[in-house]
DNA sequence: CCGCATCCTTACCGATACTG
DNA sequence: CAGTATCGGTAAGGATGCGG
């Protein structure tokens, strides 16, 4: 079996609360950072800019939840803990790294079209 | 020029912002049914479900702000309005496209993810 | 070092009502 | 038909302190 009858556009439909998920700014830039190597907790967090470590654990643990990320706990002292990307993750990490490449190529031309939208808003 | 040195890892560059609203439920739905044809207001709100007229009518500002969509109005009587998706909204809608099927298509995958992990859990 | 628990603030979102 | 305006609940998220 290949495909299913899965539609998002439908609000009950379980893809729905999936695409939610994954579309999300901080699952783009941990997915991101994960399709390269494994890293550490607060690896992690250093690398993504303004993330806290509240909501840096609660994705994580999403993203564990979802098959997309494992966590290995190490008994040293202190605790070291790591994060890897499954198989899962990395197909879908070649879609959310085309998402924010398409944001860094896009961006020049996105913050002029905002601008001039704010132009034409401006003399009301 | 081509490229710039955006990087969406640091809080304060603008592809930060930009990426929060295109790694978004609701913007990837709209972008996926403007890529194949103009829709009007309401149009696209019987085609999502679940989207609530306020979220549609906020989510369409802000892509027409960042250039993805066009709005046009005609005096017509009721007032008859159109949306359609620009050539950059078109190049993003690709990439958000992508999601939206890796989403359909792993859903099996990503539902017994969950299962697993939340069996593992009960038992604390 | 890796988190969880708590408090507290805020911004999101749905529901409703009303205009052009 | 295509919105805007207002209100109220809710849940996300920052700050802080503690525990494994």
């Amino acid at each position: 079996m290949v495909a299913a009858n899965w539609n998002a556009y439908e609000a009950e439909c379980p893809t729905r609360a999936v695409l939610d998920r994954i579309a999300d700014k901080w699952t783009v830039l941990l997915l991101g950072l994960l399709a390269e190597r494994p890293m550490r907790f607060n690896e992690l967090r250093r690398h993504v800019d303004g993330l806290s470590q509240k909501v840096l654990s609660q994705t994580l643990k999403s993203l564990e939840r979802d098959g997309l990320v494992t966590r290995r706990a190490f008994a040293t002292v202190p605790v070291t803990v790591e994060y890897s990307i499954t198989p899962l993750g990395a197909s879908l990490a070649e879609t959310t790294n085309a998402l924010r490449l398409w944001a860094e190529a896009h961006m020049d031309t996105v913050v002029a079209s905002q601008a001039a939208y704010d132009r034409r808003g401006a003399d009301a």
